[in-house]
RNA sequence: UGGGCUAUCGCCAAGCGGUAAGGCACAGGACUUUGACUCCUGCAUUCGCUGGUUCGAAUCCAGCUAGCCCAGCCA
């Protein structure tokens, strides 16, 4: 389960620890709070945060809060309430860009004493035209000798609000013939009057991602600023802020592949839309794979840990498949939970020669693989709920479950025999006959014959009824969410199942019904809004990863 | 026809010149009060392709090919 190596991150520190670029390790998780986070996100947060732990070093918590118009403050408390329910903590720091805004004007303002900055005139329009394209380089904007003394009153004035937005720029002097476009003279701020959730009206001018990102982690401490692939063509130009800004112990930024997962929507732009669509209930719709959503659909931070471990770090593009994931919540799951019976799809069966109007109560343990959590009461009756397709009226070879003249064993009861059943007009079977063996009694320690079937059952006179909403996650990633012309790609009236289901009135003891996890496999998943730690787990968990099938038709 | 990055089993992923780890998935078998779990077993003569260097190459060199990213006053 672990891997040998460590992964290429981890040897470029140990490389920068030795040759003593630096001597300790700082990390940082820089989300701009523009949306919840998902499961890529953890990814980077439980890198971040593992490599920190690892070399004894820090993990800060930063809002990249840069842009006031995407932001919100519900989403910086969203987003703090993820990280901590992840397991992440970024102890007494936390940071928010939007704090360092006067240190990032004095940097400009000595970029522009260096001759490295200029104030520009030019349009969007123009802008764009002067840049070039990917195969020709960009010209010199007019405004790019401007003198230091007029650059310095412009940006002032810029500052002071002199200029109306978009009129004029403060833009990074470096090299409009660059093959890398971000080194033809980015602009690194902007005049723009926005509200700013943390600001307020303070300033009417905001620095761009690549001048303010820098300048954070190298404000920060940060030794390691890791980010994704699609910042590789933005290194150079980190480090050049860096050197320009003359940086003592400048920051090293490194990229690792984002995480995908196949048949998932991924990706925070796509599960906002379907969120503002209305096409799912909320950011933390269930179908989701956002923070919110996996924890609503009972996902343990355990899990996400362990998931994101077993798909290590690189540079190589990469889409996990859904199996892993949920290989993670089964394995922690199944030690730590009480698994509890519950029928879906119910079908009754009848034990014709137990006794009428009487009950039992039979004690059954919690987890048969983890005896220290308990027994519990389940009561057993003559009327009982199974699973529909627990029972087949023409069984294949090789099914070992209920059909005429078979005899399984009910989980955790006794050996019961089928003896017939009936069906309605639609040829619907409605309920099934059997008798059972009183020395079979479970704990009995019967050992006369064995069965090959065991199957669930809830009494029927007990069975707290309900519904339940199965989730099927959204799509299919060959075909992406939304067509070209922006239609969906989904039907949605697919997405979620409404099952009749029967539990066991234990559930009711360990705490509401709806805590119960369905976690189970084949993109289904129950709305397990007020899981509670430590909730019961549908018993068959785990043997539902692979149900019977049927032998190939020839 | 520009620049950057990537390429090892169906999916992740180690490997860093000495003769292809591991996990998921899958397939057999044993065990079994969950067709689960657990336990065995199998699963790349081969590392995108083609050449070259070398006693020896997934690892070095050259040339191809394929995929991803980049022309926001977003991050």
């Amino acid at each position: 389960m672990e891997t040998t190596g460590k992964n290429f991150i981890e040897q470029i520190i140990d490389r920068d620890l030795a040759e003593g670029r630096c001597e300790t390790v700082c990390t940082r998780f820089p989300p701009e709070p523009n949306g919840y986070l998902h499961i890529g996100h953890a990814k980077s947060i439980l890198l971040n945060y593992g490599l920190a732990q690892e070399y004894h070093g820090k993990f800060n918590m930063r809002f990249d809060d840069t842009n006031p118009t995407k932001e919100k403050s519900e989403f910086v408390e969203s987003i703090l309430a993820d990280i901590k329910w992840l397991g992440a903590d970024w102890e007494d720091r936390l940071f928010f860009a939007s704090n360092y805004f006067d240190q990032m004007y004095e940097a400009a303002i000595y970029l522009i004493k260096k001759g490295k900055a200029f104030v520009c005139d030019l349009s969007a329009e123009e802008m764009r035209e002067y840049r070039g394209t990917l195969t020709e380089p960009g010209k010199n904007s007019p405004y790019r000798d401007r003198s230091v003394e007029e650059n310095l009153e412009l940006f002032e004035g810029m500052k002071n609000g002199l200029y109306p937005d978009g009129s004029k720029v403060l833009r990074a002097k470096i090299d409009m013939a660059s093959a890398n476009i971000n080194m033809r003279d980015p602009i690194i701020y902007r005049v723009a009057r926005m509200n700013h959730h943390n600001t307020g009206d303070q300033w009417c001018i905001y620095p761009m991602y690549d001048f303010a990102h820098p300048i954070e982690d190298a404000i920060e401490g940060v030794t390691h600023s890791i980010c994704t692939l699609e910042f590789e063509d933005h290194r150079p130009l980190y480090d050049w802020v860096v050197n320009e800004l003359e940086y003592p112990h400048p920051p090293k930024q490194i990229e690792f592949a984002k995480l995908y997962l196949k048949n998932v929507v991924t990706g925070k732009r796509y599960i906002k839309k379907l969120v503002e669509d209305g096409i799912v209930d909320g950011w933390d719709d269930p179908r989701l794979v956002s923070i919110a959503a996996l924890r609503r659909r009972g996902f343990t931070p355990a899990s996400i840990k362990m998931f994101v471990d077993l798909c290590g770090i690189s540079k190589a593009q990469s889409v996990a498949d859904y199996a892993m994931l949920e290989y993670c919540i089964r394995e922690d799951l199944k030690l730590k939970r009480p698994r509890m019976m519950a029928v879906l799809d119910p079908v009754k069966l009848i034990i014709d020669n137990y006794p009428e109007d009487t009950m039992e109560e039979l004690d059954v343990e919690n987890n048969l693989e983890n005896p220290e959590l308990g027994m519990r009461k389940v009561p057993f009756g003559r009327e009982l709920y199974i699973n529909r397709d627990d029972f087949m009226e023409n069984p294949p070879k090789k099914y070992f479950r209920l059909f005429p003249g078979n005899e399984v064993r009910l989980m955790g009861a006794y050996f019961v025999k089928c003896t017939g059943f009936e069906k309605d007009s639609d040829g619907n079977v409605t309920e099934i006959h059997c008798t059972y063996d009183p020395e079979t009694k479970c704990g009995s320690g019967f050992t006369g014959r064995k069965v090959k079937g065991t199957i669930h059952w809830v009494a029927e006179k007990t069975a707290i009824q309900a519904e339940v909403r199965l989730y099927e996650n959204i799509i299919d990633e060959e075909k992406g969410v939304y067509n070209e012309d922006g239609s969906l790609n989904l039907n949605p009236n697919s997405l979620v199942v409404l099952k009749d289901c029967y539990m066991e009135p234990a559930l009711k003891e360990a705490g509401a019904y709806d805590s119960f996890q369905f976690v189970r496999t084949g993109f289904f998943c129950a709305d397990s809004k007020d899981s509670r730690p430590g909730a019961p787990v549908f018993n068959r968990i785990v043997s539902l990863k692979s149900s019977f099938k049927l032998p190939k038709a020839e």
